[in-house]
DNA sequence: TTCATATATGAATATATAATCATATATATA
DNA sequence: TATATATATGATTATATATTCATATATGAA
């Protein structure tokens, strides 16, 4: 038997709820942002990605962790390097929509 | 003179990264979602959105206080009740694509 | 196997944030 | 003016989160 918490005509699912607001919450940091960002125009591995935006080596693995869980992100093994790129066109979509609607505002 | 503290050709100015920031976030929380997604349909005046959302008047106030300073949303006054509907056409379309998503994930 | 390099992980800490309670403010009406 | 109703606000608290340091793990080369 469903548990139906949410009775409510216009309110949302909790599941939904849930992969909404992590999928925004994703985008919701400067350090993921940056990091989305630079994915943009092609893979970058770990150590690339921290010293683009002079970030430590562990702020970059945990917040691709982070992205990895969401399925935002994927990488490939290059010898002992992970090189890293973006895996959903959509939230990348989204992404670069709200960047060029901030630049102009 | 403008200060440059962003030197790296594929990083984002300070500016844009905290106004992507701000949206994202607008858009990561549960309870901003649920009164947003509210929204959609038509205007609501704060308790009319506490009472639909079972939630506490107070906390629906400070919500919408954050949507409003980031003009997602704003307000007529009718009498004692304030009817608040959403202000930006973007971001609604954002959320309704990606609850879309969401729902068929 | 040993060493070097790249990345991941866990714990600790500082900060941000959401919800709540109590109360203030604003408007309308008697 | 006095009262009722709707909303906003400030302080507090509990929780979530980002970063950092130290260290573990994994791969490749000597």
């Amino acid at each position: 038997m469903e548990e139906q918490l949410n009775q409510h005509p216009y309110d949302l699912d909790e599941e939904t709820l849930f992969l909404v607001s992590q999928t925004f919450k994703a985008l919701s940091d400067p350090t993921r942002i940056r990091i989305l960002n630079l994915l943009f125009h092609k893979e970058h591995s770990v150590n690339e990605i921290a010293e683009a935006l002079e970030l430590r080596q562990s702020t970059v693995s945990h917040q691709l962790r982070f992205l990895k869980n969401l399925r935002l992100v994927k990488y490939r093994r290059e010898g002992t390097s992970l090189f890293y790129s973006y895996d959903d066109e959509h939230v990348m979509h989204m992404l670069k929509q709200t960047i060029e609607h901030s630049k102009h505002s």
